[in-house]
DNA sequence: ACCTATTGCTAAATCGATTTAACACAGCCT
DNA sequence: AGGCTGTGTTAAATCGATTTAGCAATAGGT
């Protein structure tokens, strides 16, 4: 209490510490590390130590921690957009078990932009992460490549390089839609849509493939004028007309496939606007959930992606790469997957 | 090209490039911070030492130079949950507007817990961040006004402590009730019911002032049984079920408020639940937007948020702040109009 | 010619921790 | 007694920057 007088009131360094329990300051460094034993400081020492730093509720800090050791207990997070509901949910996610592990997150956004995406990698660099978890944008190819090549702790979420060997875990995008599509087909659908985005991304290929195959292998011709692929920045007014003209010159369609929940919500848009009825004028199943979907009259039936699956085992295969003991599981590439959710819309 | 060889290729350092010009690491610091004017160094040994910057991509060591000049550059940002889409909207735009003053961010959720945000109110400070972006949580009083008794540079925002002076910035809570009941009152409903959460902070307390003030104003008695309070943390379904009983428990109800978007989206499951529809059985004015308001047919008049200018405001005032030259501004208190968007469920 | 200023640059201290190498002292052996 | 091994502890180097104080060398003033 009575050391509160002076204007500053510096900070208590492990240089005081050692001096209020009159030792040495590497003495309380061991202490603190578990290492007492090691170094075969007395326990009563120890105690003596141990009592200081209780008594002044002494925390180290951690800059100097981590300029000593290269370790700064940060991992660097970056989403496509912090807004947007899927990546905000694996945000969430991914910050409490990094809380878990004893980590923190920076996070920071590509907004699907390549040049910007690598510009945050070097300031993420620059912040010495100890690791960094991706959602890749189109483009990001050479950034990723020489993270592995600097041999840096990383993980991608949805989405990956084929070319290049990153650990990564999503969800089986191609089993997805194959298993949307399958209940499409059972329940009577002939002329199914498939609206995507003109991505550039393995999940949005697996997405298309899935939606070609799966009428393939029920020996249902694939048209092209049955595939709507939307500009991923055009802007919202403009998809939705061409959605609508999409749905309108398309006499016999009865279905629609929908490859990213924004697509949908551009989709349910249409539809109402046009006096449709789901699912009695046309069906509707969506990849990826949203809030939306559970509300909206009459529910839209989804493939939902496992979110808490995808951030948990994306932050273990994390943690193996920085636990140095076990390295080695370099080439880990998992897909997990999806959750078929039928609700009202087919 | 030729460095490429050792196995670990450590990082250059300042010191490094002080040797590759032929200079002291000083004269090097002194050229990259713009101090060499000051300092007197010639311009042409400048040019030297930027010379060999540039060709070597040197990056200075941000851990080493935020333990020595006290500043990382980074700001703490808290909200209640990254999840939420007022939050997540928040969040996007604090990073931008943080990145364009040089700042980075670390963000972490009290997920509505006092305690939790007290943890990581610490865990900030032991990251030494310098400056902190808060939407407080209730019961977070003591930790706030810590803060602003150590004298951290703070920003709330969504709300905030009437008995600490912190800066922050909000919507005019009251005003924004104020505005949608009017306009109720102005269509004709006569039994204005409000649904309200149970969360012991001003906005809260705010906006159900604006309620029982709005209708006192045009001379309309406040029933207790048209109000309807919610525990923040009871699960959604018995929530549900309450806003049920409400709506089927007052007869003459013709329309709702309801104090968060949250309660909103539960407040249509309810309607949709009851077979009632909107606006013809009971118009709906909700506070705060949200995606399903717009496409919800047939669209959900809301009060929105200013969330651009809310972020952008307090990343204002907490420059201020770290901007040592300019202090002053601590009281500064910020009350944001919302915007009032008239749909048709109302 | 002597003293003071100015110019141009660098040496060394510092931030707060970790870690290696060394030191003093005790006990045991021959 | 001298040499060796172990114990318990600490001094000093280090991480990579910033910044203060100081050192030569030249210039200017009387």
């Amino acid at each position: 209490m009575k050391e509160q007088k002076g204007q500053e009131m510096k900070r208590l360094s492990l240089k005081d510490v050692a001096r209020m329990a009159g030792v040495a300051p590497s003495t309380v460094s061991f202490v603190l590390n578990g290492k007492a034993r090691q170094m075969r400081i007395s326990e009563e020492l120890a105690e003596k130590v141990m009592a200081v730093v209780k008594k002044t509720g002494y925390q180290p800090h951690s800059v100097a921690v981590n300029l000593r050791t290269g370790q700064s207990k940060t991992l660097g997070l970056m989403v496509e957009s912090i807004s947007g509901s899927f990546f905000a949910a694996l945000a969430r996610v991914i910050e409490s078990e990094a809380d878990r592990y004893g980590y923190h997150i920076v996070y920071c956004s590509t907004e699907n932009n390549a040049q910007k995406g690598g510009e945050l990698i070097k300031m993420l660099s620059r912040q010495q992460v100890d690791g960094y978890l991706i959602t890749p944008a189109a483009g990001m190819e050479k950034d990723i490549q020489q993270l592995i090549a600097h041999k840096r702790p990383l993980v991608l979420m949805d989405s990956y390089f084929p070319d290049v060997a990153a650990p990564h875990v999503l969800i089986d995008n191609f089993g997805g839609v194959k298993q949307g599509m399958e209940h499409l087909i059972d329940r009577g659908s002939k002329q199914i849509g498939f609206v995507t985005v003109d991505m550039n991304l393995v999940q949005m290929q697996e997405r298309m493939k899935g939606y070609k195959e799966t009428l393939r292998s029920h020996s249902i011709p694939v048209k092209n004028k049955l595939i709507l692929e939307l500009p991923y920045d055009g802007d919202k007014e403009a998809s939705v007309r061409k959605i609508r003209q999409f749905i309108q010159s398309n006499k016999g369609l009865d279905a629609l496939f929908f490859a990213t929940n924004y697509l949908g919500i551009l989709g349910l848009e249409c539809i109402a606007g046009l006096g449709l009825k789901i699912p009695d004028d046309l069906a509707m199943v969506c990849f990826d959930d949203h809030d939306i979907f559970r509300l909206y009259p009459p529910g839209i039936t989804v493939v939902q992606q496992p979110i808490d699956e995808i951030a948990k085992t994306a932050m273990q295969l994390l943690m193996n790469q920085l636990d140095k003991s076990q390295r080695a599981l370099r080439k880990t590439k998992l897909e997990l997957p999806g959750k078929f959710i039928k609700r009202g819309s087919s």
